[in-house]
DNA sequence: CCGTATCCACATCGATACTG
DNA sequence: CAGTATCGATGTGGATACGG
């Protein structure tokens, strides 16, 4: 990883829209597994139901969906024990474990700058007011969608010799020198 | 909720559902999100046009939407040069800074384990196979949508006083001692 | 208890068209 | 260049019903 890297290993790039690691990318992101996985690192291995009520509002659906995908990808053992009332225990692998640390910074990240963001976004709602309307009602066009204003008389190139003009007027958070 | 349990910091807890952390969590989990903060700390600030190419894949609409929420929660700021091209630069705010060590990680992780993980599915679908068929096609129903078979009489509740039967024909990965 | 299957409202996202 | 707007196919996820 030091000058150009590429020659160490058989690297996967992420950067990559092929590279399988992107899929990968996104499954560990997600906010079910990315809890399960805190949840399971933090006591020891948890059963389903400990699961359901240990991650609030995860639905039966989510969970199990999650654990699979997780059991699949080797991130988590799945132990049935066939006791009267049935038992099945879930357990990070060695590899769920090496996850573990950066997940729960993520968790960790959030929480501690939930606080900072929010702050951020009620500054921003304030300087950018008034560009996304309350859209009161769904859209004060007439009764009929209107099917016509769609195509509009396609104007001639009129001369764009401008290529792209400088006079912008779109969003502007920040202004620099040109 | 006020009572037991927190006192230290006014903390966030992304286990419970309600806590707007578990939303941030989504958020900064995002597959776009967390390639473009990894992109931006990488090489300083970068346009528009430039990260349309350094992620690949992304679409205009993706790539606008991500930004505009991380500008939104102070990951980033956005800096127009009004110059000739007109020309915008995304450069990562201090708290963007803070999660780029913690998406180094991920996106790392994700690299570094991908062949792990693709032996650990090999493995799991070689002893699972059979429960997934092939689903050649779409659905061998009927033209009409099959209406009726979907009540089906609903038979009484006969002797549940197994309460919960032990001779389970669920699903088995592992099994432990009862 | 530990799931699976189905329905379905809603969000996501790519493609496309257009604009300052 | 750097967006915005809209459409439509697909995915996601909760609610519900049911089964070993």
């Amino acid at each position: 990883m030091t000058a150009s890297a590429q020659q160490s290993t058989p690297h996967f790039n992420a950067f990559a829209a092929s590279c399988p690691s992107r899929r990968l990318l996104d499954t560990i992101g997600d906010k079910w597994v990315s809890l399960l996985i805190v949840a399971l690192g933090l006591r020891g291995p948890l059963r389903y139901s400990q699961l359901t009520s240990q991650i609030e509002g995860v639905s039966q659906k989510m969970l199990t969906q999650s654990l699979r995908r997780m059991e699949r990808d080797g991130l988590v053992t799945r132990t049935l024990t066939p006791s009267m009332p049935v038992r099945v225990d879930y357990e990070l692998t060695l590899l769920g474990q090496s996850l573990l640390a950066v997940m729960n910074q993520l968790k960790e990240w959030a929480e501690l700058h939930m606080s900072q963001v929010d702050a951020a976004r009620a500054a921003y709602d304030r300087t950018t007011r008034g560009l996304e309307p309350p859209l009161p009602s769904r859209r004060p066009t007439a009764t009929a969608t209107g099917a016509d204003t769609r195509i509009s008389a396609r104007r001639a190139h009129r001369s764009r010799s401008l290529w792209w003009s400088t006079g912008y007027h779109g969003r502007v958070s920040a202004v620099g020198l040109a």
